[in-house]
DNA sequence: AAACGTATGTGTATAAAATACACTTAGCAA
DNA sequence: TTGCTAAGTGTATTTTATACACATACGTTT
């Protein structure tokens, strides 16, 4: 279980809750031994080193199942960052030497983001001193976390304009209006609901079930699955070659 | 300049020639010192390990430099290899042990694109021992970098499709033709001259010039060139989350 | 000098996809 | 019974994609 000192694992993850697009984030605090006082106070994704011997995708995984729970769950590599100057922060430097005095310097991290239906999650957060965040109303973050965030966030923001990746927020039933809601936010852009709804009923994968919504104040929406084996049977390929 | 021994950086350096998609590979050879045999003889892209101090991107360039003289060229990371078996093959570990005995088993490479206009690279050809193949017809090739140029072509295919990076291929001055080729050879697929053309006319960004072909053998084409600036201030977003 | 070969350049009709837009309905709560 | 809320639905218009054939300019050959 050796680490490599100079290789590490971050994973964005990313959660919905029908209103905001959030990402899960871990508390970092350092007390002054001497005077209590409060040095450090702020906000990382927690990744971890790759090990020795470890693929760098089970090393993500990992980092997935430590701060979740869960396993099997849609995750993507989307950028390596690897700035020499991306652990020099003042209080990152007091961070490292207080902790992990091993960890070199120059740390490249290969970054991950992933997708989970945050209502599997919650167990969790309160145990590892772990919190979900909108993605636009980040707290103050360590290291180039921030950066790392904003730019899964564009890789994402690209994804799901192709692929079907949405539906890994939702939980396994969900309403039109949610996945909607989910595409609004993402793409911070606001859809036609009757437009919206046409172009979903092409959509041989996402398929209505003989169920409603129940113990609503209104009209109840029915409820669809996803269904990944349909997707790749019938998607079809795109040109563009953008204007 | 000491090196950092388990991370390396690769580029796959993609040229056009009007008829293929072609990638820059160096030979890689290794003969018996005792009975004279040859024991190794395929290509490699011939990346370099990061240097101690140095930004990944920087590595990047300074491969690309050191195969083809270029600066300044199109360079997009779009991958990082981590597989604990990916230099594990048996002739690649007599390679290692015989050429670069320092090297650890486990390297993660940090593999870029890039694109660039082969008639400039020319000259460096026959100086390192490079050569250029087409990516359908690839020789033997080292380490997992069959799987690197693979991917990199997945990765391309998906990117010019939204973004005007075909240019970068192309001599600065082109003709439509030209650019049409490069995106049925890139795509692997079959377009319309005529509504190529008329896409074309819309995309600002390809500008004629008041200049004609000269010296073939049929009526000469006209001269466009491709203006970054104008495309930046005239880019259009697309929304499409597939059917 | 005329005829030939070759790749360039062009327009229209049709089909498909994207967009804009307003009223009725089902359930729960008051 | 009334009111509140979100669900559900169709049509007309614009934009974009697709299919398709002949005349032109240049160099080469005869």
């Amino acid at each position: 279980m050796e680490i490599i000192s100079n290789i590490s694992v971050d994973c964005v993850i990313f959660g919905f809750d029908n209103t905001c697009l959030n990402v899960l984030l871990t508390k970092r605090e350092l007390t002054d031994p001497l005077t209590g006082e409060l040095m450090i106070e702020d906000y990382t994704m927690q990744g971890h080193h790759a090990l020795v011997g470890e693929n760098l995708d089970d090393a993500a995984k990992r980092v997935l199942k430590d701060k979740t729970g869960l396993e099997d769950i849609f995750l993507k590599q989307f950028y390596t960052f690897g700035d020499t100057d991306r652990l020099l922060k003042e209080k990152d430097q007091l961070w490292l030497k207080t902790k992990f005095p091993m960890v070199r310097n120059h740390v490249i991290t290969v970054a991950y983001y992933s997708l989970v239906d945050s209502s599997k999650v919650k167990p969790y957060q309160q145990y590892q001193n772990t919190k979900w965040f909108p993605v636009k109303m980040l707290p103050e973050l360590g290291f180039d976390h921030e950066k790392i965030i904003r730019v899964a966030l564009e890789y994402l923001q690209e994804e799901i304009r192709k692929e079907p990746i949405g539906f890994e927020l939702l939980p396994e039933k969900f309403t039109l209006t949610q996945l909607q809601n989910l595409y609004e936010v993402i793409l911070d852009i606001k859809l036609d609901r009757r437009n919206f709804r046409k172009k979903v009923a092409q959509m041989k994968h996402v398929i209505p079930l003989n169920e409603k919504q129940k113990g609503v104040a209104h009209k109840p929406a029915q409820v669809f699955i996803f269904s990944r084996d349909v997707y790749n049977r019938t998607k079809k390929e795109r040109l563009d070659f953008s204007v």
